[in-house]
DNA sequence: CGGTAAGCGAGACGGTACGTCTTGTCTTATT
DNA sequence: AATAAGACAAGACGTACCGTCTCGCTTACCG
């Protein structure tokens, strides 16, 4: 498939100034505000130019994507208890856990991009919330053929359970902590 | 009780230029896209200085929260329907009925600004989330009386309900329709 | 002619205000740059309203022209030494002497409106230049009265000797000191 | 000897840009008041951004002490007459000539920076009088040289002359003409 | 081994919103 | 009527970030 990769001429692309910027975002996003973590930033931490920068990567929310997924992608495992409960309960409190301060940033950081533009909305839904989704719905399809659940409420449980994670990250209601994924569990997972 | 006010010396503040801004704020939502709708636009449609501006609104936050409150508040009634389904069903169609396009990018822009923005984030909970979390808690904790959900649910259920909703809105999932808000009033108040 | 004054109704005119007024601009240009020297601020130091600085001058320049005619103008006395040289040594030192660094300043104002505002030009010459010219102007009749300097001369001897002292102020080429004063003396009454 | 130039690594800056500013300036020197000279409106009419008009330029000063140099200084070549009245009448023959409208609007607003701001009077003095004054001296000290005028008196001349000039430009006292320069001609160098 | 082609850093560019500031006018109640 | 208080429209200020551009240099390949 993309094996041969059709070797193209001239310089290749720097892996070192890729890396570097993905760095960059993560110390950053680490660091500061999310309002602070622009392009320009980035490009200054990355010591990259912005030439650079916008040539790989078209808008702020793609780095992120990008670095969140060469940072957290393999974080959270898919649990299997042998009850939807205990699934979903080992699967949110891996959830939570993997949302270090850093993370959370850069997660706050495209919730503001998706919110005010249809095109980063987009991408996060298809980069980012696309594997997460398919994940705990691989749980909840275990959970809805063991009948623990029903079929139709299996789809909207993915609504309302991340629903309820991305709102409290967002306006900040309460933490995000083993409690919250307990009670989550135990309410969608209800005898 | 309030009502001598204290009357202040000197010019009083002009409801005039406080409505014109509140409507351009609204215009221009209904019009463009949330990035438009900064200061400087919101300033020249309403024929208002910058320094008028800024005196009252500190912020945009503020100014699209007002705007909120004075325009869309009134609109949804708590429903009776004597079950904890039928109030939320209905209460829901209302919550979906509000979201014209214009409340949309409004509630896009202080989304987007609560993430980016812990103190953005605090007053939309203060000024925004909470009345409206009030209604919601009302309806379940009459739900609750009637035994039609436990008491601890009650309250996730508040973050569960209002989560999917932001999260439909944001990443635009899918649509905020008749369908959804019935989808989740089932979920919720199942039997 | 100016006796009766035809009282008019209402209440007269605060010279309290007009006192207030003319010491907060001597103080703000005893402390402070030419530039912090604005309307706004002479108000606010004066405890006056805008409206009423704004009532009786109608602009930063008269009202420095009024501080200056109030405060300074009876300094320079009219020497009588005989000759014309020991005149404008004396005229000339005087006029040193009466410029500490906050007439100073008002004089920096009044150069800056003049040159960027033909209207405040115009002022400042014929409530301000005119009467130095007209005192300087009869130091040198007298001496042209004498032989001690051609008459046609005396006449361009002002702008000469009123020019480098402006210059030197504006543009701080050199101190206004004695043996600035007495070189220009020398110079216009050259024997 | 400076040809190489060293080089500097980066896009290097605009000659376009640069002309545009300094013809902008001048242009709207011509056709405006001083005090519509502004930032703002020298970037509007250069279209040229405030970001390199500040990068290049720090205060509207410093643009016009460019567009001055740029423009208006090889006009006033050193006359040799054999006398010193001579050179003097032609040298200020040629300065009045030198102040169109357009230029005497740029010279008021570096004498109103120049009053209102110690630090602008200085760049005034070095950018732009020192040149004037060197080329007046040099006239002045070949005279002396001849016994034409005293030396000390060739010193304070510059301040007569330049004073009266600025003094006629600033307060509007009356035209700098060729009447104007012939009599301070001949009143500094009287027989 | 020298030519060709793209990537790269540096950083200037036009554009434009930000939040602050001063100007001169206005609208109140009080004197 | 004049005052103080202070709100108002207007618009310039200087700063910041955006996304694009123009340089000279570097790093590959390919003939």
């Amino acid at each position: 498939m993309t094996a041969q990769q059709a070797r193209r001429p001239g310089r290749p692309r720097s892996e070192r100034a890729r890396q570097a910027v993905l760095a960059a975002t993560l110390a950053l996003a680490a660091e500061q505000e999310p309002a602070d973590l622009h392009m320009e930033a980035i490009a200054k931490r990355a010591n990259v130019s912005k030439e650079t920068l916008y040539r790989w990567w078209h808008s702020k929310t793609e780095v992120i994507l990008d670095t969140l997924a060469e940072r957290g992608q393999q974080t959270i495992p898919l649990p299997d208890t042998g009850t939807l409960r205990g699934d979903l309960r080992d699967f949110l409190r891996a959830t939570v856990d993997s949302a270090d301060p850093a993370t959370g940033r850069l997660l706050h950081s495209i919730a503001a991009a998706a919110a005010s533009d249809e095109n980063a909305a987009r991408q996060v839904r298809d980069q980012f919330l696309a594997t997460r989704r398919a994940d705990l719905g691989q749980i909840l399809r275990r959970g809805a053929a063991r009948g623990e659940i029903d079929h139709d409420n299996a789809a909207l449980a993915l609504d309302l359970i991340y629903g309820s994670l991305w709102y409290r990250l967002i306006f900040r209601t309460g933490p995000l902590d083993y409690r919250w994924a307990d009670q989550v569990a135990a309410a969608i997972a209800s005898p």
